[in-house]
DNA sequence: TTTGAAAACGATAATGATTATCGATTAGTG
DNA sequence: CACTAATCGATAATCATTATCGTTTTCAAA
């Protein structure tokens, strides 16, 4: 779908739910369709959305987020780092939240795949637990970063690690 | 191993780093120890070391929770409620972090069980990530609260949800 | 056992993210 | 165009966590 699409939709969203559409709900989106591929926190988008709408209060980018959040047209996600990010939904892949976090660089990266179906299966069947949405991280050494360190340790030994 | 054993272990742990031993982080080691069932929150710690060791600050319960986290004595979670809690770790099932978490009581319950094989080695080899720790969380509705609404939709029809 | 330095402590101030408040402004129905 | 609830910006308040600092304690070496 092109983003053209897609704001329409999202304030399709919004006016069936009888919220106004003011010009920083709308700028709030646009930022979030440009930035599909990060993971903004909220200070971030506030700062991209000073661009578009600069008399924008911070306050209102927390309430714009929360509000796309309960439309579930955004994920509030949380990488223990504290603060909380926000992804615009994508099409089909309804919520699938798993996540490489590398802890050497910091580097989030996404996997789009279904890894749990199975596992899904077993936990709603085994606990009778009736699972609406759910959270997969790993935290481990990116591929970057292994490259990174193989290549130093060519050099000299490895010597301190933090 | 008993609670006794576990205690001596832990104090071998801070010994063996040059850590010292207070009343303060034993009071806090017992208490988790007492409580290994339930995720405290740093606050829920203090409250319950207070009892044991009433002069304690809660910043030296941040601290030694800190500290036994880097010690991987304890597991720093965070369930996206706002406070990070501190689970000691259990022998054996070293990083197993998988919860449910029921989204109408609130209620967090553990799966002992190693669900991720599989999806582990996948991940390992398709992206070339070198795992280290994983968190997977599910949200949804528990077995008692199923149980529950099952219940009040035979004496009326279910009317409001928040 | 005494002693001295580093480690740890308690109290509390500071921080940083998020939320609440409030008077002013605006979207959108009629 | 007028009206009213929704929304806004500014900013104060909150809440978990961390930093600071002067005092106290641990523990190893004398």
């Amino acid at each position: 779908m092109a983003v053209e699409e897609r704001m329409t939709f999202i304030k399709k969203q919004l006016h069936s739910q009888s919220y106004k559409l003011t010009p920083q709900r709308e700028a709030t989106v646009e930022v979030l369709l440009e930035n599909e591929e990060d993971h903004l926190s909220a200070e971030d988008v506030y700062l991209l959305v000073k661009d578009k709408a600069p008399e924008i209060g911070l306050a209102t980018v927390y309430r714009t987020l929360e509000l796309l959040n309960e439309l579930e047209i955004v994920d509030k996600i949380n990488f223990g780092d504290g603060v909380s990010r926000y992804d615009l939904r994508k099409e089909g892949a309804d919520h699938s939240h798993h996540h490489l976090v590398c802890i050497q660089c910091g580097d989030v990266s996404e996997i789009e795949e279904d890894l749990l179906a199975e596992v899904e299966t077993k936990v709603e069947r085994e606990w009778n637990f009736k699972i609406k949405d759910h959270r997969l991280t790993f935290h481990g050494v990116c591929n970057a970063c292994q490259t990174k360190a193989a290549e130093q340790s060519h050099q000299k030994e490895t010597v301190g690690q933090e």
